[in-house]
DNA sequence: CGGCTCACTTGATCTAGATCAAGAAATCAG
DNA sequence: CTGATTTCTTGATCTAGATCAAGTGAGCCG
């Protein structure tokens, strides 16, 4: 079984027959450090699969840069509005690293119901599934302060934090790298 | 055409007889000011439409209740995470005002599939409609200050302003009542 | 090895928005 | 209509976190 297949298990409920069927619309691509996967405004045609590496979502604003999230290995990666939607697409999408990704384009992507039964479902499943981290993550904007915010995503996805640059991480999490500092010197004790 | 089909060809490209098909599903309720269409940790076994009146979507903390949304009449409402993943639903929802819905179950929710050929794709457009509003909302509170998130809010819903108390609207926001007060203010002159 | 460039930390100060408190308006029940 | 309750406004004060400004240190390349 590839990598691909062994992540794809982990998401959706397929056998081995679905399971090749799917990966096999999957192709291997790399990005070179500083390379974009997408840019804003234009079309996202394609959905990926984060092999290793990084790769970071982000909006340009006049005055700075917001990040809104960052993929990692074991995440798929698009533009789920410009994708489902034809819409132009709101992120940027940048390696942060050498990334290995496997790239499903809009067509074939589009086509994976006539080849898999059960996919409109498994689709239905893994977009719900998207939105309620969503929902959880609003939550935590109307909740929660920035130590508690930190705290979560720290705990829940540690390696992000010893590989990319803090004023990522603390854009996303809607603070500054100053205050992730001081919230990790704090807890020092 | 009935209240609710209209507002359903409003949501999604059914013909006549599609329509009819589905608002045939969907049972007319009505609410009293101050009742529950949902409890924290019950399962969410029904999806809604708001025919008329105001439901708020709520969590209650320790110390104070967060309100993440309110519904007025032309939404869907439910528990998606619920519905679909059976999970003990999160949030509370309650009425804020005497509130006319009309509910689907899930077992027959989970049939529309086999009268509407186009459903599983209808249903992947909703949510991943769904999807990208709480994005644009995380980016929200990720770039912008109360008054931006106040005035896009106001611009978007004015109705809402008229009908719901001032808290409810601020929590959702992520600010307090007398932020929204002060920027109303400043905002006369 | 030494000089650059980034990333990170730390301190000093500032500010958006929270909190606390008191009135004023509006809404509601009898 | 009247008193009670809830909602909204306004002021005074406080604070979490932002901003600004120096350092410190760690890779990296010549």
């Amino acid at each position: 079984m590839t990598d691909l297949e062994q992540y794809l298990q982990t998401y959706f409920d397929f056998d081995q027959t679905e399971l090749g069927k799917v990966a096999a619309f999957f192709k291997p691509e790399m990005l070179k450090k500083g390379d974009y996967y997408l840019r804003t405004g234009r079309s996202c045609n394609k959905l990926s699969f984060v092999q290793s590496g990084l790769l970071r979502v982000y909006v340009e604003l006049e005055d700075r840069e917001v990040t809104q999230w960052i993929s990692t290995n074991g995440y798929f990666i698009t533009d789920l509005s410009s994708l489902v939607f034809d819409k132009p697409s709101r992120w940027n999408i940048q390696a942060l690293t050498d990334t290995a990704i496997y790239t499903i384009d809009k067509s074939d992507y589009n086509q994976l119901g006539r080849y898999i039964p059960k996919w409109p479902q498994t689709e239905k499943l893994f977009i719900a599934h998207c939105f309620t981290t969503l929902e959880d993550r609003v939550f935590s904007f109307l909740s929660m302060t920035a130590e508690q915010r930190y705290n979560i995503l720290f705990e829940s996805n540690r390696e992000l934090f010893n590989q990319v640059p803090l004023q990522y991480i603390a854009s996303m999490l809607g603070m500054t790298p100053e205050t992730i500092s001081r919230i990790r010197r704090k807890q020092l004790f």
